[in-house]
RNA sequence: GGGCGCGUAGCUCAAUUGGCAGAGCAACUGACUCUUAAUCAGUAGGUUGAAGGUUCGAUUCCUUCCGCGCUCACCA
């Protein structure tokens, strides 16, 4: 028998063995006083003294540790990611709660009734004076204190990295803040949240391969959607004027440290603004959403200190110029020259070889926090000319830390100009571009009942909050991230071996 | 998809030039009524990711496959 055949067995006597002294090995509803950070928050600065009267709880948790003395022993509960210590003498629980003791397991789950007081070594602990049994864990917790660090076992059973390394805990809880502080925030302008379809027949808003899939019943094709822009802007013209969804995208690219399949994404539109007006709504969140998650404007990603309280801005062709490192740096001259720009790319327009250029020379070295604006129209299917410069498009880009964590402009509006748009992306298509946009003539045909001029953006949530609890991956913020299937894992196998009547 | 690297006990890791697969934690037995990486004495635990090859002998060298990581390409 493998030794995790006899672990597993001994766990299922064990179970038997809770029983034969009266408790239930799966228990209900335990009626805690308080939980774990609640109590330490309340009483962990409390001496002795200040612990009497005796302060009486009732607390449950995840035992992390155990430490048997004879007839006495000390434990760690965890709840919520923290931990207290119980002590439990057998002269205070009695024979039988102290039989129970001896039998417990690291990883199972029980409720201590007791008094708060503080060891001889000064930790705050409860003194158990009931014991309860909530739950049995069948399999061994990770290493006590490595912790779990292999990073396959820790996405694919984030139930253990969650239990085992607290700052994982951490950076789901700070995930959960910015996205509570960014629908504070659009909510407090008056933006409304939406949901739009996650299944479209056509997909659009951004550039990318989509999934597929099919419903039955109609027996169509839908594809996952890449971006919910079309559909908010339908809103936009249906007169729901601030708008905003947080919510799933899926592409079908490949997997890096910056790209999961389905990645959460906040887009919102303002009716009657446009790309200045979003600069500063963005540059306000940013700080906002940077401040309260972190408490400092100022965040440390990976060594760096990006400061989000002053974000700056260039357009691309200025941040072309500027970050350009080495030889032959770009005069205003340059940037704008279709010469210059055809020596520096092998793209099929001027345009598109700004975007390649500025993509390859500049892109990385956006450390700080930057607006960049002003893109080239090829680039940009869904935004509105410059008037003063039909070339390029009232859009801007945020970067940090190197990567891009938004994307914003001033919607196109004219519907004759966007079906000449989707007119041009189709003739990418036609030159193998996949990724170009298809025609959506419902959507040309909402704009023909005209939508209000209008500021839309998104912004990647995953990558923000990379930056702001300074994780390296995106697994990292994404609590179950996409991996290959794991294949047979037997442990329903091993318990139908040991499954007794 | 390409390149590089990794895979050893439940967990974290060793193993010299190719020469008897090991430690700590976890587990089990026992001692211990203020410990906290508790301590002390003892016990058990391995298809070295999988399959094949070279060799007297493979954790070690070779091939293929599986999984993961890094990186490049693509993308946000």
């Amino acid at each position: 028998m493998s030794l995790e055949d006899e672990l597993l067995k001994q766990r299922l006597n064990r179970i038997r063995e809770i029983e034969a002294l009266g408790y239930r090995p799966y228990g209900r509803r335990y009626e805690f006083t308080s939980t774990i950070p609640e109590i330490l928050a309340e009483h962990g600065a409390q001496t002795a003294e200040e612990l009497s009267p005796e302060v009486r709880l009732r607390v449950a948790g995840r035992l992390m540790t155990l430490r048997h003395m004879g007839k006495a022993g000390f434990a760690h509960l965890q709840q919520n990611g923290e931990r207290l210590q119980i002590y439990v003498k057998k002269d205070a629980v009695g024979e039988r709660d102290f039989q129970l003791f001896k039998m417990l397991d690291m990883g199972d789950i029980v409720g201590v009734e007791g008094y708060l007081f503080r060891t001889r070594t000064g930790e705050l602990s409860i003194h158990a004076e009931k014991l309860e049994f909530l739950s049995k864990t069948l399999l061994s917790m990770p290493e006590k204190w490595h912790g779990l660090e292999d990073v396959e076992i820790r996405y694919r059973q984030r139930y253990l990295d969650l239990i085992a390394n607290p700052e994982v805990r951490k950076v789901f809880v700070t995930r959960a803040r910015i996205i509570a502080v960014l629908r504070r925030e659009l909510e407090a302008r008056g933006f409304i949240e939406v949901e739009t379809p996650m299944m479209q027949p056509l997909y659009g808003g951004a550039t990318a391969r989509p999934f597929v899939t099919h419903h039955n019943t109609l027996d169509i094709d839908l594809y996952l959607r890449i971006a919910p822009e079309l559909y908010l802007k339908r809103l936009i013209v249906g007169g729901l004027e601030r708008v905003y969804e947080i919510n799933r995208n899926f592409r079908n690219e490949g997997l890096s440290k910056q790209h999961n399949p389905e990645f959460t994404m906040l887009e919102f539109y303002q009716a009657y603004t446009d790309y200045r007006g979003l600069m500063d709504l963005s540059a306000e969140l940013l700080a906002r959403v940077a401040m309260e998650a972190t408490g400092s404007g100022v965040v440390e990603y990976l060594g760096h200190k990006l400061d989000f309280t002053r974000i700056e801005r260039f357009s691309m062709r200025e941040a072309v110029m500027r970050f350009w490192e080495g030889e032959g740096c770009p005069t205003v001259e340059d940037v704008s020259d279709p010469a210059w720009l055809r020596l520096h790319s092998d793209k099929a327009t001027t345009g598109e070889a700004l975007a390649d250029i500025f993509e390859r020379h500049v892109e990385a070295k956006l450390i700080q926090p930057t607006i960049i604006f002003d893109y080239p129209v090829e680039t940009s299917p869904l935004s509105k000319n410059k008037p003063e410069e039909p070339a390029f498009v009232e859009r801007f880009e945020i970067y940090a830390a190197g990567m891009e964590i938004g994307n914003a402009y001033t919607e196109l509006n004219d519907p004759q100009e966007q079906r000449r748009r989707f007119e041009m992306q189709f003739a990418m298509r036609e030159r193998g571009d996949e990724e170009a946009h298809q025609m959506d003539e419902d959507y040309v045909r909402a704009l023909a009942y005209a939508m209000p001029p209008t500021g839309g953006e998104g912004i990647g949530i995953d990558r923000l909050t990379m930056i702001l609890t300074g994780a390296r991956s995106i697994r990292d913020v994404i609590l179950f991230p996409l991996l290959r299937p794991e294949g047979p894992i037997g442990l329903a196998d091993q318990l139908r071996q040991f499954d007794q009547p």
